[in-house]
RNA sequence: GGGUUGGUAGCUCAAUGGUAGAGCAGCGGCCUUUUAAGCCGUUGGUUGCGAGUUCGAGCCUCGCCCAACCCA
């Protein structure tokens, strides 16, 4: 990337020869108007506006000539005439460069060709662009140019820009849904002692004047329970989670979470926050209940709809219609075979619950397209939740699936200590995994009944906005640094 | 970690083991309502990096780097 050639010394050549007559193409200040969509909405022949943007497109037509700008609104195209410039500014005007950010005073008319634009009287140099931009209609191909240079994206692909505008949007709206529901936001640690509130690895960090080691928190859960303990009844926080664990188009080390706590709610209600949430977000953001997610050509190759009410169903009722009616009437040994048989990967060293669990990760999670709430399952696999009145084998959760994918899971949470301690410790077992203690004690001081959920943030854009990698809702994925 | 595919001009892409090309962008010229403007001319390459095979390698072989996808 610090490499030249003939195109970028051409442009510091114009940026020299500039600085020589004296213009300096980098500018502290200019105010715009209006933006370029504000003036094309109150469009009058004659207007005086001052607009800003950068030269998108360049059209020479002699003694005249027609560049595009673009600010975040939109374009607007500048038309530019030797005799009403002059002769040097217009020779200036000229040799202006793609990309270069330009600021121009003039007034609004139509063209022959029924285009809304300004005739200049004056211009601005506000920013030279040193280097050439990549496309000028073919769009960016180069996916590691799109991710490790994304300002190149965000320029050359108006649909990328589209996708992170909406996902700010959905991070907006759930804000306000949550709000508008007596959650209040809150902040905690990123930094932990003790990485808690999951099964993942952390990363390490090194704190010097304290001389110990932090971990990057890998879930939001164990602060904002303390919260609810300390009276904040119903707390959310969407924030960053760090996981050391492989890169895939599911997964990038650092992700968005979005936790909530109620106090006082319990799974069942978490799903009716789910829900509604969920359907609040497309119906604000995309205008429809149904998402369409289309391949390269534009085909549709999956539909989600998210018209409520969603579906719910037991894990071991779900397990059945895949693995068998009998399934959980089976012995360890048949089950693990029959899992086999059906295609699911059986690990060695696997126990029962987790053969059962991997039926369904591999069987029944991709097929999970329509939302689903997946509940009560094993208790084995979420040692944070209450157990169920109704099955002392399982939880009172619920995963919610959508897209093949798991998006939110939510509990009946643990409120319970001594019980709680247990089920910690049996997770722990020989992995020497450092309890949180201080959690165990705040939970002894005693929490109210609650309900909880977890969003993958990151996830829930794929599915609404129809982008099949995490990279492409994610403005700076993780990538291997270029040497 | 394993497999597959890819990396050629600023961008998008070509090129049987035999002189590295096109379109666009750029540069120069003509053109005062164009819009993927047009017309004429023209510059631009360490073919990801490093070895090897060969009279000759973008192409074949080996190693490495980066990316995408699939698998673990």
């Amino acid at each position: 990337m610090d490499d030249t050639n003939s195109l970028i010394e051409q442009r510091r050549a114009k940026l020299a020869s500039l600085r020589e007559r004296g213009i300096d193409p980098f500018r502290n200040k200019f105010t715009p108007s209006e933006s370029c969509l504000e003036a094309r909405e109150n469009y009058s022949e004659g207007r005086e506006v001052q607009l800003a943007g950068r030269i998108t497109a360049h059209r020479d037509m002699g003694k005249s000539l027609f560049v595009d700008i673009r600010d975040q609104s939109g374009r607007m195209q500048v038309y530019a005439q030797k005799n009403a410039l002059g002769e040097e500014p217009f020779e200036i005007f000229k040799h202006l460069d793609l990309a270069d950010f330009l600021g121009v005073k003039g007034t609004m008319f139509t063209t022959k060709t029924g285009e809304i634009s300004v005739k200049a009287e004056s211009f601005v140099i506000l920013a030279k662009s040193l280097r050439p931009p990549p496309a000028k209609w073919h769009g960016l191909e180069d996916t590691e140019i799109r991710y490790r240079q994304r300002y190149l994206d965000l320029i050359s692909n108006p649909e990328v820009k589209e996708v992170f505008l909406k996902r700010s949007a959905i991070l907006r709206e759930m804000r306000g849904f949550l709000e508008h529901r007596g959650y209040t936001e809150v902040e905690t640690p990123m930094m932990q002692a003790i990485p808690g509130g999951a099964a993942a690895r952390p990363f390490k960090t090194h704190h010097n004047a304290l001389g110990c080691d932090f971990y990057l928190r890998i879930a939001l859960e164990l602060p904002l329970k303390r919260l609810l303990v300390g009276g904040l009844d119903r707390v959310f926080e969407i924030g960053r989670n760090f996981r050391n664990e492989g890169l895939s188009r599911r997964h990038n080390p650092e992700f968005t979470m979005l936790e909530a706590y109620q106090a006082y709610g319990d799974y069942e209600s978490m799903m009716e926050l789910v829900q509604g949430l969920v359907c609040h977000l497309a119906e604000s953001v995309l205008d429809t209940l149904v998402i369409e997610h289309k391949d390269t050509e534009g085909n549709v190759v999956r539909t989600i709809d998210l018209n409520p009410p969603w579906r719910r169903v037991t894990y071991k009722n779900l397990v059945r219609e895949t693995a068998g009616a009998d399934w959980f009437e089976l012995t360890p040994a048949q089950r693990r075979e029959k899992a086999s048989a059906l295609g699911a990967e059986i690990g060695e060293a696997y126990e029962d619950f987790e053969v059962t669990q991997a039926v369904f990760e591999k069987l029944i999670e991709p097929t999970l397209i329509n939302p689903t709430f997946v509940t009560h399952a094993p208790k084995q696999l979420i040692p944070l939740a209450k157990l169920s009145p109704d099955d002392p084998d399982c939880v009172e959760v619920f995963e919610c699936c959508i897209n093949g994918q798991e998006i939110a899971p939510g509990y009946t949470e643990q409120n319970d200590p001594i019980e709680q301690r247990e089920r910690l410790e049996h997770q722990a077992g020989g992995e020497q995994q450092k309890l949180d203690e201080d959690f165990l004690i705040a939970l002894e001081h005693g929490m109210p009944p609650a309900g909880g959920i977890g969003i993958g943030v990151d996830r829930l854009c794929m599915m609404l906005l129809g982008q099949e990698s995490i990279r492409d809702v994610v403005l700076f994925p993780q990538l291997r640094p270029k040497t």
